[in-house]
DNA sequence: CTGAATCCAATTGGATACTG
DNA sequence: CAGTATCCAATTGGATTCAG
């Protein structure tokens, strides 16, 4: 089946996918299930509070992922991907398989170009 | 079959399509085979010059795209999806399937909140 | 613990003019 | 025709500080 170009909803799945920290993110939420703000930022290496806070908002923006508050002190805040936020994961796998081998494709043509 | 979030590679994949023009430049050179730098400025309204050259040169790094440059006045430089990029195909079809499912998610929630 | 607010750097995209 | 070059605006990401 063709995409008729001037139709394209490409760019709509795109937009959520992108952002330095989604991925993996999501990547997290799905294998780990639900998780705490806290444990999310152990989980992804680097990423400053600003960034998991604004990451999470959008997804959640788009229903990817839910926010449970427990109103308590300390404060506790559980992140979940979504029941419909989990039909992103085959464009996910899709995606990482592709990734897997275009790195490998990268390397062999520098691997050419060295010889 | 779950990814590793260590060894994510979804991020490598993702980067080769963003860029504000190129899912719509790759459905073109799908759907229409090689095309002339002019048509493609023609098919896909509202780009520039510069950023018509810039994505498709990005492309070209990946070898999703193949530019052939006819030496002769004035000049003709005709552009391919390559037999590799043919690959990204069935991303972009479940990527704007996904879209398209998302789209009317959201009416639908609009509506929601309206009533 | 979770996050909002501020300030700043880097990247990306666009308008326009010029060229072989 | 198919670019390059320059300048500028908008967006994105990061470091840091403050707060309930």
């Amino acid at each position: 089946m063709e995409i008729e170009p001037e139709s394209c909803r490409v760019e709509d799945a795109l937009s959520i996918l992108v952002g330095k920290w989604k991925p993996i993110i999501l990547l997290h939420l799905l294998k780990e299930g639900t998780q705490r703000f806290s444990e999310l930022k152990r989980n992804v290496p680097g990423i400053t509070q600003k960034m998991l806070t604004k990451q999470l908002r959008e997804l959640e923006d788009e229903d990817i992922v839910e926010r449970v508050v427990y109103p308590q002190v300390p404060p506790k805040v559980e992140y979940s991907i979504t029941e419909y936020g989990k039909s992103l994961k085959p464009i996910l796998e899709a995606m990482h398989e592709w990734g897997t081998k275009h790195m490998l494709h990268k390397q062999q043509k520098l691997k050419r170009k060295e010889s």
